[in-house]
DNA sequence: AACAATGTACTATAATATAGAACAATGCAC
DNA sequence: GTGCATTGTTCTATATTATAGTACATTGTT
């Protein structure tokens, strides 16, 4: 036995997973593929397989033999964090039909978000992120809105285990830098990146709420530095403010009523 | 014991699988809960959770201990079928700005078709159509310009299993109304649904071949009743057809090389 | 403050996943 | 077309592992 990474994990169950994880580069395999790529004997492969095979997580090519992901797996995907998206997505329809930009749905996941949902404008350029795919926290308009809202002590925990690469000359390239941003984020309300990641891309966002008033989303506004006048930025601003408010509170936050109490 | 639907699969994994699938019409759930849900030893489901925590299938949400589906798992469900929508969603965004209508991008599944990708018109009526969700092949015109193509014993053993039922009066309500409808979709090369799904929705689809040059995938194109004209309709339907083509010679199908070599 | 319900840890045992071997089916080379 | 190599699949014995029972910790509720 070469290896027991956590204890208390189902050893049946981590493989059957490890074996969906090998198709994440690959659309097909067959069974002996797997079987080295997983380190498994050839006849435990199978099996697992088989079973993964029963639930439709994966889908046996009858003309190949091979296997592929299975639409079982797709459905399921399609019900993570659903509420948030099915209350979200009206309004980045919204937006693009307001502004003719790409918008972007993210949530966090520690160092990351990841973005869950995008609205493409007819205009869009062609932007770089993909639905499923990460971005660091630092260098993106929706990371930096959700840190800026974080507890301190769960912010500074993140920020230094953070890897800073420059993208672009603008990138922050350390701690301090990032936390004197936030500063400003915290006092606007929202968070930009002026080609931070890629040159010629800007981007607006705005946190989004649980009901325990942490921000764990953000939506955002991409599109051309050229077209993102200081004025048209302002305006977006406050339409993301606007919008990110009343999903939060959709969503359970309480936060902005207390505000409006006082 | 009570029963072992099928031999030869891991209990265990299939258990796990099983955990996920509670969480489809509940966004977050105990262990308890889990346990009783899934009829499972509260013991044994601690274990399976723990393991699918430990690879992000589920996430705990710390402030209420409670669990719900994880970031993997959707990450894992957009790499299903990823050659397919990458090289389709483009060509639905360009439908998308000629006509300004809903356009969707569907597979088959046994007697289903599931929606993959939807991009919608600003101008778009609210088409109760999710992605991930299911519609039977018979009522829509995804369906049928699938079922058209494929080789008649599959078609057969296909419609022997189907149960139909009348969403509408111009619902097919029976196999030989089906096949008669598929042998016009056969000679035209696309498929329409006039209000057969739901009154004052019609849409126009066409087939997507694999390797095969088998229909698994369709695109569609839907939109209010009133706003489709013949004219159109037919218009449209040529535009859908020359994509696809487009869309399966990209996927290796050389039916239509075939074609303009005769 | 007492109770109930839930999450978590530990352990013995029985049940099950595993890997080996052997076979079948397929594809490839010559 | 024949033989070889590779892959997919079945079967079985064994030892590993998942399981459920118990017990404890933690939380929330009345």
């Amino acid at each position: 036995m070469l290896s027991k990474s956590k204890v208390n994990v189902i050893q049946s169950v981590s493989r059957a997973i490890q074996i969906i994880r090998c198709f994440e580069n690959y659309e097909e395999l067959g069974v002996t593929e797997i079987s080295k790529m997983a380190g498994l004997h050839k006849s435990t492969a199978f099996g697992l397989i088989a079973t993964l095979e029963a639930n439709k997580l994966i889908e046996k090519n009858e003309h190949t033999g091979k296997y592929r992901l299975g639409l079982e797996l797709f459905r399921l995907g399609t019900k993570v964090n659903s509420t948030l998206r099915h209350i979200t997505v009206p309004y980045l329809e919204q937006l693009v039909k307001m502004y003719q930009e790409t918008v972007n749905l993210v949530v966090i996941d520690d160092l990351s978000v990841i973005y869950l949902e995008k609205v493409e404008s007819k205009r869009s350029m062609n932007i770089s992120t993909m639905v499923g795919g990460r971005l660091p926290l630092y260098c993106t308009a929706v990371g930096k809105a959700i840190m800026a809202g974080l507890p301190s002590n769960e912010l500074n925990n993140k920020l230094e285990r953070m890897e800073f690469r420059k993208y672009t000359n603008n990138t922050a390239s350390d701690k301090n830098s990032i936390m004197k941003s936030l500063e400003l984020i915290r006092s606007k309300g929202y968070a930009e990146d002026n080609e931070e990641l890629e040159i010629g891309l800007s981007c607006i966002a705005a946190p989004i709420y649980n009901h325990f008033n942490i921000p764990f989303a953000a939506i955002s506004l991409s599109g051309p530095t050229s077209r993102m006048s200081e004025h048209l930025r302002k305006e977006i601003s406050v339409t993301l403010m606007n919008y990110t408010r009343e999903i939060s509170m959709k969503l359970g936050c309480n936060k902005f009523k207390e505000e409006s109490k006082w």
